[in-house]
DNA sequence: GCCCGTCTGTGACCGCGGTTCCACAGGCCT
DNA sequence: AGGCCTGTGGAACCGCGGTCACAGACGGGC
């Protein structure tokens, strides 16, 4: 056993403890019939239309799943994270349908591409897979009827201080990336993001946002 | 047996063919311990907030599944039809969640609410009971996901003119209801509705809209 | 140093969709 | 008849968000 597939094995069941409860036997298999993918920042993991090769465990770097319109607008619907699995890659094998979106390695990205066989195995069998799987769709349903309704019902300020709060004290992004989180365009979010430093909720340099009154953010992004 | 029991067993089996396989002792089970519940047009059937007290299988009837705004607009996520589970209500029993968005019943409405308790002992020893669960949320999923591009990134009066194409050749609604399915207002609706008019794509009257030019509308509804 | 691509600031403009308010027609009730 | 309630028509107004165009600013490569 080589030292890198030790690592895996271990970062594997420390990132999805779910499978630690797998049989020995078949956790060999999943590592054997699964690939270890790498991919760069930026790549696009799957597209819309595309069939579903594989249900992926992210290990590290994360997913940006998003929509885009003719317009070259998009919008992310949700992230998978280290330690989740692309629900709707699960779906795809599932219904034998094709993706519904775009995903995309937002930093450098590991995952275990688990094949579709030993996934329907794993979800015929494994119960605790199940409920993981489960527990996802749950989640990511969820998050995604939150972003109807912020989409439909609230303004965009809000929504753009709401982000800048759940990411952090100082954010590390330009400003078109934000825009495609939230669905809108550069121009906007560079204009709101300057009222915002006008009224000193932020400091902006190139790249990055630095959050100086997290409260007054918070107070626009939650309103009562 | 009354024939209304016996009506129901059928009932049940011809709308869920699923549950066709499922062991005579465990179908007795599943209707003995389930509520067959009648409720009128418009009721609340839940509610934000709320704990999920079972798992419903609607026989007759649509439920609508709506978020609502502070302001009192409200737009549709998806409708459950005759022959579908509600599937938010199965992510609250998994996840112990409470629901996040409400059900409105639209018409009468007839279904099957399954107690928690054997809701999960079908999905852990019922496969069948189990992909049809998985199938409803992948389902359910990926509408969603098109809801967030539609509000998003396209036109109401495109929304608008998908919707009535849809909904067939003649609509019986109050602009209103078709309003709250958009997540948009009663003024906006008529307005657009008014423009078809005169464009010769409908007839309006009291509660009703009859389509007289179903392409153009769907031209606008799906452009290239 | 230089250039060049990326990132950001900014102003003018504009249209969709939302808000507000009122009028009026059709049922349905007493 | 009168009253009321719901559904619809219509107009004035307005602000958010999007589009377009362009000018700096910064940084990386040469």
């Amino acid at each position: 056993m080589s030292p890198t597939e030790k690592d895996t094995r271990q970062q594997l069941v420390e990132r999805f403890p779910t499978l630690a409860e797998l049989a020995l036997a078949r956790l060999e298999r999943l590592l054997a019939e699964s690939q270890m993918l790498k991919v760069p920042a930026g790549s696009i993991l799957f597209d819309a239309d595309q069939p579903c090769r594989g249900f992926p465990l992210v290990l590290e770097g994360a997913v940006r799943v998003v929509m885009s319109a003719p317009s070259g607008r998009e919008i992310m619907l949700y992230r998978v994270e280290p330690g989740q699995g692309c629900i709707m890659s699960g779906g795809c094998l599932l219904g034998h349908a094709d993706y519904a979106a775009r995903g995309i390695a937002e930093g450098d990205v590991r995952l275990l591409s688990v094949a579709p066989g030993l996934f329907h195995e794993l979800m015929l069998e494994f119960e605790p897979f199940r409920r993981f799987v489960f527990g996802m769709y749950g989640e990511r349903l969820a998050e995604v009827m939150q972003l109807v309704e912020e989409v439909a019902f609230r303004r965009l300020d809000e929504r753009l201080a709401q982000l800048l709060i759940h990411r952090g004290p100082v954010i590390e992004a330009t400003h078109q990336k934000l825009a495609d989180e939230l669905g809108s365009v550069r121009e906007i979010v560079s204009r709101l993001l300057r009222s915002f430093e006008s009224r000193g909720w932020v400091k902006l340099e190139r790249e990055r946002i630095t959050l100086t009154d997290p409260k007054s953010l918070a107070a626009l992004g939650a309103p009562a």
